[in-house]
This record gives C-alpha cells, sequence and structure tokens, in this order.
DNA sequence: TGAATTGAATTAGGTGCCAGATTATATGGC
DNA sequence: GCCATATAATCTGGCACCTAATTCAATTCA
C-alpha cells in the first residue's frame, strides 16, 4: 500500500520504529486518498462533503430545519455551520428564513435549485461511496471491522467529542 | 465500531445502501479519531502535525534545508509551507536565511528551542504512533495491510498527486 | 547584452474547521 | 414589569490547506 509522502518522510526519519508504524499510517492514507477522491467527485458541483451531507440533510427535511440541528447532525459546530449555509446561500442552493414564532430562529430549507442536486447528486454520491469497498466479500468486510476496532481500542481512542456545550479541560498553553 | 456523527447522518439518509458503505465509513472514522488524538498530542507544544513532521525533517538535515525541498518531503504545497514556516518562526522554532549563492533561496534551520523540541518530542511521538497498532499480532497487521490494499485498488484510487507543478485537468466550474 | 524564461518564495484570496465573544430574543422567577 | 439567565445565530480571529498571481533573482539564448 502506498503510502502519502507526509508518512513517507515520518518513517524515514523514524529507523528503528518504522516498520510498526507502517500498518497506522497505511490506515490514514487510504482514509485521505477516500477523503480527495470524494472532494473530487464533488468539486464541480461546487460542494464539498460537508456541503453534501447538508444537502441530503435537508431534503430529508422537507420543512426546513434549524441550523444547530444542522451543526448537531453533522457533527459540527455552530459557528462552522454558519459559515457552511453562508457558502450554500451564495451558490443558490438554500434559503434562510425567520422563525415567525421564534425570532432567534432561523429555519433553513432548500431552493428549486438546491432540491434537483440533492435529488439527483444523492444517490449517485451514496452508490459511489457504496462501490468503494464493494472489492470485499462481506466475510473481509467482516474482518476488516473488527480489525479496525480492535485497533481503536488498543489505542484508547475516544469516540468521537464535540465540544459544542463545555468540553475542555487542557489547554492553557504557557505563552 | 463508532462512526462519527457525519457518517451516521449520512447512513440515516441513505436507507438500502447504508450496509454496504459501512465499512468504509469505519475506515474514514477510525483516520478520523488517530488524527484528532494526533492533534491532541501536539497542541501542547503549539505544534501541528505538519509542523512536527517539519521539525522532524530538519533534526535530520543538520546544514538546513530550502522551503521547496521541505514542501516537497511534507507532500504540501509551496505556499502552504510558507504558512508553515511562519508559524514556526514566530514561535522561535525556526531561522530563516539567504542562501547566499543564490539569493532567491532560503535556507531554514532549527533554532536551540527547536532543536531540543525536536530531540525531546520526537522519539516520544514516534513511540505513541507506533503504540497506536501495536494490539495487532504482525499477522493479523498482514491481513489488515492486504485488505486496505484491496480496498484502495478495487476503489481505483491514485496514490497520492499533489499538483505542485501542473497536473489540473477537470475543473473549470460554470458558476 | 538584453529580453525571455525558469525558479524560489511569497502574497492574495478562498474553504473548512475551531474557540471564544457578541447580539438579539425568549423565558422564568419575583 | 423587570432582571437574570438561557438559547440561537453570528462575528472575530486563528490555523492549515489549496490555487493563482506576484516579486525578484538567476539563467538561457538570440
Amino acid at each position: 500500500m502506498e503510502l502519502e509522502q507526509k508518512y513517507r518522510a515520518l518513517m524515514s526519519s523514524a529507523g528503528a520504529a518504522a516498520g510498526e508504524m507502517r500498518i497506522c499510517f497505511e490506515i490514514l492514507s487510504l482514509a485521505g486518498q477516500i477523503d480527495r477522491a470524494c472532494a473530487v467527485r464533488l468539486a464541480p458541483y461546487r460542494l464539498s462533503e460537508s456541503k453534501f451531507l447538508l444537502l441530503s440533510l435537508l431534503r430529508d427535511e422537507p420543512d426546513g430545519a434549524a441550523p444547530h440541528v444542522l451543526a448537531d447532525l453533522a457533527g459540527v459546530t455552530r459557528a462552522t455551520m454558519t459559515g457552511l449555509l453562508d457558502g450554500m446561500a451564495r451558490d443558490g442552493l438554500i434559503t434562510r428564513s425567520h422563525d415567525p414564532e421564534d425570532r432567534r430562529k432561523m429555519i433553513i430549507g432548500l431552493t428549486p435549485t438546491g432540491r434537483v442536486l440533492a435529488e439527483t447528486l444523492g444517490a449517485e454520491h451514496l452508490d459511489w461511496i457504496s462501490s468503494l469497498c464493494s472489492g470485499l466479500a462481506p466475510e473481509e468486510r467482516r474482518v476488516l471491522s473488527t480489525l479496525l476496532e480492535r485497533v481503536r481500542q488498543s489505542a484508547g481512542l475516544a469516540p468521537d467529542r464535540l465540544s459544542n456545550e463545555r468540553n475542555s479541560e487542557h489547554d492553557a498553553l504557557p505563552r
């Protein structure tokens, strides 16, 4: 498995322990390759991966949704969501309207253009994603899944953790 | 294996094909978790993953190196390298000096502070990386590696491709 | 020699992500 | 009614990426 350049560099500066790192870098490289391929696929539509997800989420919410709900669903902060919505509004994919009940709230909905894009691109892109691992037999997928889970556990990684609501502890850098 | 929120959202909007996508999202989620854990580890030193790599590269180049060489080794564009170097110079980790032979060139070197950080943190961080996959037996690593390679191949992903020197084709978005 | 090309580094502008601060609105006591 | 608090969205500023454009030096070549 070909590693990304940065990992190759890290390995050559590592000497002895290089072999043990390799598998880790293989996981990271494959993920990077998938992410890049995904970005390339979506670029012609002026979409990022996050914006694509947003489009899908809105397609499933015919009455629209509030930004903070979308942020939680997409796993990004509200500030980030504001930025994504800015871009998509500029590109004419979504509308922002005030909730008449509670004027702090916005209701995000798809424009006709956005809806068409969501409908046409949605299925196609998800098909592409499913195709990525179609080279593995069901049994192989199970094995792969098990091994990945083992890595996660032994590495002691926490599942997700997005600190929209109080979560920091560390920090406080000297400087 | 717990998926990142964004992939969970994508799967619930996907219906039937959801099962086939899952393994792909597991790979991406694990990689994301590793990246985040890495960032958390390096943050107290005001380093990103890229800056850590840079520090390691410079440690191995006692006479310093030119920015474009570092960019190639790190797998980023020259512009990105300029930004990374700006930050590290500001934090007192590197020096920039002009090459007396060719005044277009800069020579990047470590400051004493930078060298100390490179020496102390270098080995420790690489140890941490090797430890990530230490939960797998050698044979399991081989299996995992093989499966990842199979995914890469069947997905038709190109290895790396960083377009510092002419590479674009697509683009030209309608707007 | 002097103009054109190549090369190195940077700047400018854009995206996506974050934390933290701010603004506006709602709501629950009192 | 009024204040404290909570909540929604946004703004500010920062980082790490990118591409494209710019600046300046060196080299080539007519």
